[in-house]
DNA sequence: TCTGGGGTCCTAGGACCC
DNA sequence: TCTGGGGTCCTAGGACCC
């Protein structure tokens, strides 16, 4: 049996865990570039806020007024997420994390009550790790994210569903509209509709070829789930990802290119540091430059995507995308966004020795070791590359921050006593 | 002035080969 | 002159997720 835990408004959560004073209050967390809503709680649902609208436009409708805005703040959710999975790993006996805020557990095996079992985990994630979230449980993944969506759409309710019984949750299927289901979007539930499939219980009534007929195999695999067959299977450790990439909306539109090179070197090095994080190297690259896809400046796209050698190396990795960046430059445009993602990323030990690579790779590793020692004790931009600038007139904007509580000494919460 | 960022998987279609 | 089947690999685009 699985079962999924997942915070409530996640982000927001975050937030209040270090400023109790928002406790009760309509709050909104905004994504990069202080864009659109990305979370909101209860309060703010309330009073009408949407999931994804514009900052710009949501902040004059005055119904709206009372609601507290603020920046996102990654550094504090990520460590947020970790403790959450640090929490639950002392509860169950396997935990899969499935996103920042949501993490599979694996009940496999556990004698007892197992309904009491997620009370009791859930009442422990909110009140040591401060965040509030919902269980559901089921014998396959898709099953058990059905189950918490029931859970989280009760209102006063205990947080819990328990679709672990055949009976009991082909009874709810019947009343549960099909758009709930992991898997299913919009268009897979549209084209459903014109068939007259509504419920989840409509769903799993359709022959499989049907199914496979409408939606390809991955709507079978959802249908075959949702009947509880497991084709998602539990996994602890998540297979080495395949890309991995840095993309921003600037904070002002850019207009020449020793900016635009800027921002790339400067999103080609971060990029270089998640990589050597996770131990893994790069052997294929995509850059991209675009204008602004919503207003009526010019329109200009492009992209390039290219093997290069493999490497987890910061300045190759910033010349090969800079010199990317400046084949797709055209002069005359309002740049709006850039990118650089790594892809076909292979674990580092993987790596054959080049007889002939074009850099020493025992110097690179020596420096890049160098350089994340440094920026990690005193901070991320400490040392880097001098083309990635330090004006940064097109970095993105966040003005309405909270305080790094966690993982900056000197924004720390203070006690007194 | 203003609309996020970062992932995965699947399929169709073209190029190329035997 | 016309006609065939069957592979592989790559890419673009769609769909979905948080």
């Amino acid at each position: 049996m699985f079962a999924l835990i997942d915070g409530n408004s996640f982000y927001c959560s975050c937030e209040r865990a270090f400023d109790p004073t928002l406790r009760g209050k309509p709050l909104a967390v905004l994504s990069n570039n202080d864009g659109c809503a990305i979370a909101r709680t209860q309060e703010a649902k309330d009073l009408g806020l949407k999931m994804g609208e514009p900052w710009h436009l949501a902040s004059k409708r005055q119904e709206l007024k009372p609601v507290i805005w603020m920046s996102s703040n990654y550094a504090l959710y990520g460590d947020m997420s970790r403790r959450m999975y640090e929490l639950l790993c002392e509860e169950a006996p396997r935990v899969e994390p499935y996103s920042i805020d949501e993490m599979f557990l694996d009940y496999a095996g556990l004698p007892g009550d197992l309904l009491a079992l997620s009370a009791r985990i859930r009442e422990r994630v909110r009140t040591v790790a401060k965040i509030p979230t919902c269980v559901g449980i089921g014998p396959t993944k898709t099953i058990a994210k059905l189950a918490n969506k029931v859970a989280k759409g009760v209102r006063g309710g205990d947080g819990l569903c328990d679709f672990a019984r055949k009976e009991e949750r082909e009874e709810a299927y019947k009343t549960i509209p099909l758009g709930e289901v992991w898997g299913l979007g919009r268009a897979s539930v549209a084209k459903l509709a014109r068939r007259g499939v509504e419920s989840v219980a409509d769903f799993t009534a359709l022959r499989a070829d049907e199914v496979r007929e409408l939606l390809t195999v991955t709507g079978v695999r959802t249908q075959a789930e949702l009947k509880g067959t497991v084709c998602y299977p539990f996994s602890v450790s998540p297979l080495t990802r395949k890309s991995l990439a840095v993309t921003r909306s600037f904070g002002k539109p850019v207009l020449a290119w020793p900016d635009m090179e800027q921002a790339i070197a400067a999103y080609a090095t971060r990029a270089a540091e998640k990589l050597r994080r996770r131990g893994l190297v790069a052997t294929a690259m995509q850059v991209f430059l675009r204008t602004n896809e919503f207003n009526s400046d010019p329109k200009y796209a492009n992209q390039s995507t290219f093997e290069i050698e493999p490497t987890a190396d910061s300045f190759a990795l910033m010349g090969d995308a800079v010199r990317a960046g400046r084949r797709l430059w055209r002069d005359g445009f309002r740049y709006a966004k850039a990118g650089v993602v790594l892809l076909d990323l292979k674990p580092a030990a993987e790596l054959p020795q080049e007889l002939f690579a074009s850099r020493d790779p025992e110097r690179s590793a020596r420096l890049m070791i160098a350089l994340d020692t440094v920026n990690a004790r005193y901070g991320r931009q400490t040392l880097k590359p001098a083309v990635t600038g330090l004006g940064q007139s097109w970095s993105m904007r966040r003005q309405r921050l909270s305080p790094r509580y966690t993982t900056h000494f000197d924004e720390v919460l203070l006690a007194r006593a």
